[in-house]
DNA sequence: CTGTTAGCGCCTTCAC
DNA sequence: GTGAAGGCGCTAACAG
């Protein structure tokens, strides 16, 4: 076993003491240029390495901040997830993340977890445990929840409007001219899902049309889900000429099962996803999608917390969505 | 700011010593059925939380091992984190995730970051950092490399044979009786590339055709890349009918731009790639590829870790690749 | 079985 | 500017 060095054994080195070297290493206060030099090259030669542990002991500060995903659903969660890596890289902090899996005792055990770690700050992406429970897990710690909406929690939650988006996505297939869409919905237990649908119905009835129930088919947000549905929507003899699905996954199953059946798309029927994940773009067709800024909005969260954590006032953006139109798409005659 | 419980508040109302505290929370030691429970009552009351920190200092385990990741590529590499944090989750140890992103110098901090961190152990996924670095960086920690083959420490290095999974998909369209096969390579850099293209060399060979250089094209593992490679494969006007993608993105790539030019799959030209990353059965024709087990590689590494620290003696199991047929391929007459 | 005594490595007052 | 002393919360010998 390697001995470890610590600022003790570099303060021997240099001629100082062990104050003299935390000084150097946390710029706090001003110290001689030689003294200075003198610990630098110490360090280097010695090869040190300041613990995290003793530091976050000592200064109360972790220095890390507790990231919690949910490893099911789309791609958008990845997406979320870079743009903290990348925001936080930048800065003296680093995220340690850990897996909720769409699970409420999971979850929780998992915000446990980064609490003992002391975490200085809390990014919850997705999830969907009650708002009570929540409270008392994060002891007031900085926190920013990321597509979720909490009811007294606003101030710290960064999401889209999927109500809204999912109206823009059905709307879109409407001015297209479609009449019968179908959709295929996510988790009914997830925001994002119900949220979807909602849109997805206000933009039927606002066209003067009575959302069909056996236009609907209700996926798990997995694309095998989305072959299924398709089937089951076939199935119900219900005609349609567009299918708006809560997210890309789902599209690229309902795809396939197109595929299978020999029904041409878009000649025959149109596809539109959610999330533009990057796979939908090599498609075949190409598939209209629905976008999110996902790695704006992950880098958004880690600036919120690192705001909340130097005290400042601090205010999560807004983000729109937006419709990108591709292949999968196509006016019906 | 919530004033923090310690093992002393806990000590003090359960009239027992902090030892004791300790060792109820540690079960290092037996300890008497009535002090224990009044402990136990007492942490939950005081809604206790070790601090891990404190932990960690004093005991000398962090209880977190390291996880270096490289976002790009393939969903691979997802899949493997997503073993480690299964095999993991069972264990009062947990992973912490750095991002190397293929860049040495990234790769390198990361590793400090770990090691500052205190990890316990060290796994690397993917990455190419050359061995001489890594060593002294690691500092004779545990360690498990995933996808790499690092000369001295094949011990600790955990891949399949990707000579062989390139030889056997090439031989594989050659059986279908293919002969003139075209072959998308990854990175160069990447040992992953580099092999797997080597199989593909080594099956033509072994089938007495020489490998054409006007039939190898480069990408860089990114579905767009695989477009490009298809086009430029195509300008070449060296006639191929059958193509093997170095991993199922490019081979998606390449897909769409058959696609786009009227080429059909499988009828006109055969597709094989490799990860079977999930959305790759639900391409249009579901794509045919090469299966690594990733998520077991990723939980044998986090076993393999968790033995090295407890000092067993520790082997990597082998993993063998196989074929995954869809669609995509089709006999040619 | 249990309480006492030392640190773990570092930061942060304090005097100098 | 700089060194000495104290403590962060917990574990690990040590005696009893």
């Amino acid at each position: 076993m390697k001995k470890k060095v610590t600022i003790q054994d570099i303060a021997r080195k240099a001629n100082v003491s062990k104050s003299t070297v935390s000084r150097v290493l946390n710029k706090t206060t001003p110290v001689e240029e030689n003294k200075r030099v003198a610990v630098e090259a110490a360090m280097k030669q010695l090869n040190y390495r300041p613990n995290a542990f003793a530091r976050g002991l000592a200064g109360g500060q972790s220095m890390t901040i507790g990231v919690v995903t949910q490893n099911i659903g789309s791609p958008f969660y990845d997406a979320v997830t870079q743009g903290v890596i990348s925001a936080l890289s930048a800065t003296e902090y680093s995220p340690i993340f850990v897996d909720g899996q769409w699970n409420r005792g999971i979850e929780a055990t998992a915000i446990r977890t980064l609490i003992n770690r002391q975490v200085d700050g809390l990014i919850l992406i997705g999830g969907n445990l009650p708002a009570a429970e929540l409270v008392t897990l994060i002891e007031s710690k900085p926190v920013v929840f990321v597509a979720q909406r909490l009811a007294g929690w606003e101030k710290c939650c960064l999401s889209v409007d999927n109500v809204e988006a999912g109206f823009r996505a059905t709307q879109f297939l409407l001015e297209l001219g479609h009449r019968e869409i179908a959709h295929i919905a996510g988790i009914m237990e997830h925001i994002d899902a119900i949220e979807r649908l909602e849109g997805y119905r206000k933009a039927l009835r606002q066209a003067g049309l009575t959302p069909d129930p056996k236009l609907l088919a209700e996926g798990n947000f997995s694309s095998q889900s989305g072959v299924l549905a398709v089937e089951s929507l076939l199935a119900r003899g219900v005609p349609f000429s567009a299918i708006f699905a809560a997210n890309d996954e789902m599209a690229c199953g309902a795809r396939l099962a197109f595929y299978r059946r020999g029904i041409r798309v878009p000649e025959d029927v149109s596809i539109i996803g959610f999330d533009n994940q990057p796979a939908s773009a090599f498609m075949t067709p190409p598939l209209t999608t629905v976008a999110q800024p996902s790695r704006e909005m992950g880098a958004a969260a880690a600036r919120g917390i690192l705001q909340q954590i130097a005290g400042e006032d601090f205010q999560l953006p807004n983000f729109p969505v937006q419709i990108v139109v591709r292949e999968s798409v196509i006016r019906r005659w």
